[in-house]
DNA sequence: AATGTGCACAACCGCAGTGCG
DNA sequence: GCGCACTGCGGTTGTGCACAT
């Protein structure tokens, strides 16, 4: 079958996402779900193809993804999986909550597979991670935690993940336990113990705002456009943390949010 | 201090699967 | 049943950073 490229478009952008764009995606998804990735990026305002926008937000921009080092423990389970399920990364991804297939992928070829295969080159020294610029901006850490370790992403201010997330497999997760000595694991935990399957599915089926209400405690105004909202918000500073303070907090002028 | 090398990870590409008219 | 549109997945590549020399 014949597929149609996926930019074709010409001036649609490519290459390393903003802080900017990061900002637009989460604030539009987070109001109206992805329901649509191909429409998504015009109607966000995004000069981005829906597959490139579906990719940023599943491997990157998701709430519940755990970022920071693999533990010792998935990097076994990953070994382990794989033997049973092959490449099907996917298949993997959804046996380690927060990690994304991508990731594991990642993992299993930069790492992993030389542990497993006698023919490789013994483990090579671990290098500290990163601190990769494009990782920081949006991410609402405060700023003595650290680009490492950083857990569930957006976990560390009052934010609910409920709030917010869509793609989480396996509701009973234990999400206090990330990567290295999960610091920020029991509100992770304590958080996601909470919400059940149905909360996940029902979450961003929905179109209409009263559905948001009643799964999420928000009450989700009259919205503005996205623009109009990160305007409001002060996200021309694009990379301003009091920015997604305030998105997450619910401290600013979006919306009041209440924890669950 | 400058340069080279390898690693880690984000992002892209293209195919497969699925749903719908 | 067919063709199209769309999503999801796996393989691959590009780039930036850390470490070695």
């Amino acid at each position: 079958m014949v597929r149609a490229p996926c930019c074709e478009k010409m001036g649609l952008k490519r290459g390393s996402w903003t802080p900017e764009e990061d900002q637009i995606l989460v604030a539009y998804i987070r109001q109206h779900g992805h329901g649509n990735w191909r429409a998504l990026p015009k109607q966000a305002g995004l000069l981005r193809c829906g597959k490139s926008c579906r990719l940023r937000w599943v491997n990157y921009l998701r709430p519940d993804i755990k970022r920071g080092n693999f533990t010792k423990e998935e990097e076994e389970t990953i070994i382990s999986l794989h033997e049973a399920y092959g490449n099907r990364w996917s298949a993997i991804a959804t046996k380690l909550p927060g990690r994304t297939d991508n990731e594991i992928k990642n993992v299993w070829h930069t790492h992993l597979k030389k542990l497993v295969s006698p023919s490789m080159p013994s483990t090579p020294v671990k290098k500290k991670k990163k601190n990769k610029k494009s990782s920081e901006p949006i991410t609402a850490m405060p700023p003595d935690t650290g680009s490492e370790n950083t857990g569930c992403r957006f976990m560390s201010v009052s934010q609910s993940p409920c709030d917010f997330s869509s793609c989480a497999t396996d509701s009973s997760t234990e999400w206090g336990e990330i990567s290295d000595g999960g610091k920020e694991g029991s509100f992770c935990s304590e958080k996601f113990s909470e919400i059940d399957e149905s909360f996940w599915l029902e979450e961003w089926s929905m179109d209409d705002r009263a559905a948001s209400v009643s799964f999420t405690g928000l009450a989700i105004p009259p919205s503005p456009s996205i623009g109009e909202q990160l305007d409001l918000l002060g996200a021309s500073d694009s990379c301003d943390e009091d920015f997604w303070l305030r998105v997450f907090m619910g401290a600013g002028d979006l919306q009041e949010l209440s924890p669950i």
